[in-house]
DNA sequence: TGGATTTTTTGATGTAGATCAAAATCGTCA
DNA sequence: TGACGATTTTGATCTACATCAAAAAATCCA
């Protein structure tokens, strides 16, 4: 089977998966069409737990004494885990909006919850996309832990310089936990 | 079967496990027993990826410019997954140190990478684990991103109040991303 | 038990980056 | 095209926390 559906492609970036369970999860994927500076989580809306983005970039943030901090920005085939919704005693205080018109594929919660029990090998590929995950959670941590904002701004640089380019100065600012101000004066070294 | 393996008594409480695979993993754990400031994991020496502290308490920290900067740290009863090693294009900079005298149940990466083939039903519990340490980290990131130095002492306080009894305060802010004075100085209001 | 090492506290000063305010630039669309 | 709103830059000041230095307290161990 040879799926066009961008969510399995990266799936099966992390093992083989059955024709079969190939098929369920597409039939699971839902598509959204989201135009710039919509959202896609909001508190009380669906909760997805696998998602791609086939086309366009999001931000994923919280809110904190009044102010909204960017937790990650996501872009094109990547696939994006909202592990948190899954954990019944915490509940997503994270948003999703995205940056420019967008194109997603998502699988919910109660979706996953069920392909996990009918096809076990998922597990495999859940394992390794969370340890994956847990890898770049660790270098975010390293990175505020360690650098200044300076090094902070040029690590984000050599990860991810395209997101500079998309995402506009205020965005990677909150990101950086700089604000906008400092990190215009970075810019100009 | 009623194993005595603290490791096994983590692993299960993330999912069932055949009695197999219980034996299977048994014999695969190695114990091991640390005096007071001996290292684990030092680059060289044994990688291990999950392991449980059956007594003791532990701090993992990375090296930064000539100083050493504390990560995590580690308790009895809490499973902990060395999930760096796995990925080779980045060889752990992590080092593990007992701050007490400790007796630990280990696992190599090697020997679970076969149990992980051989027994497929433990990937669900592996997802689990590492889905868990997620939403440790993403905690973890908020924190240091949007609350102050005397807000993570509080966090910390009441996450994990024991730490705070058994670690010396050079080590509590080194892992809070203060130094030793300003944290004395919070000390006392 | 007492001296040495380690850990914690106290004090004086320095600085990266925040905050506040306003100007300059950019982007959008009537 | 021109004008309004959003984004970025510039400037002046403020502050949380770092750094450096040294004293005090706690811990270790011969």
């Amino acid at each position: 089977m040879n799926s066009i559906n961008p969510l399995i492609q990266q799936l099966k970036k992390y093992g083989t998966l059955s024709s079969i369970a190939e098929m369920a999860i597409d039939q699971k994927t839902k598509i959204f069409v989201k135009k710039k500076n919509d959202h896609f989580l909001k508190q009380g809306q669906l909760l997805t737990s696998y998602f791609v983005v086939k086309k366009g970039v999001f931000r994923a943030y919280i809110n904190r004494n009044e102010k909204e901090i960017n937790v990650w920005f996501g872009e094109e085939n990547q696939i994006f885990g909202a592990i948190m919704p899954m954990y019944a005693n915490k509940p997503s205080p994270e948003y999703i909006q995205f940056l420019e018109d967008s194109e997603v594929y998502a699988i919910a919660v109660d979706d996953l919850e069920v392909l996990y029990e009918l096809y076990p090998e998922l597990n495999l590929i859940g394992r390794k996309i969370a340890e994956e995950l847990c890898v770049i959670l660790e270098d975010r941590i390293t990175s505020l832990h360690t650098e200044s904002a300076l090094e902070r701004y040029q690590s984000l640089m050599e990860q991810q310089p395209s997101l500079v380019q998309r995402i506009n100065l205020g965005h990677i600012a909150s990101f950086l936990r700089v604000t906008q101000e400092t990190l215009s004066r970075i810019r100009k070294r």
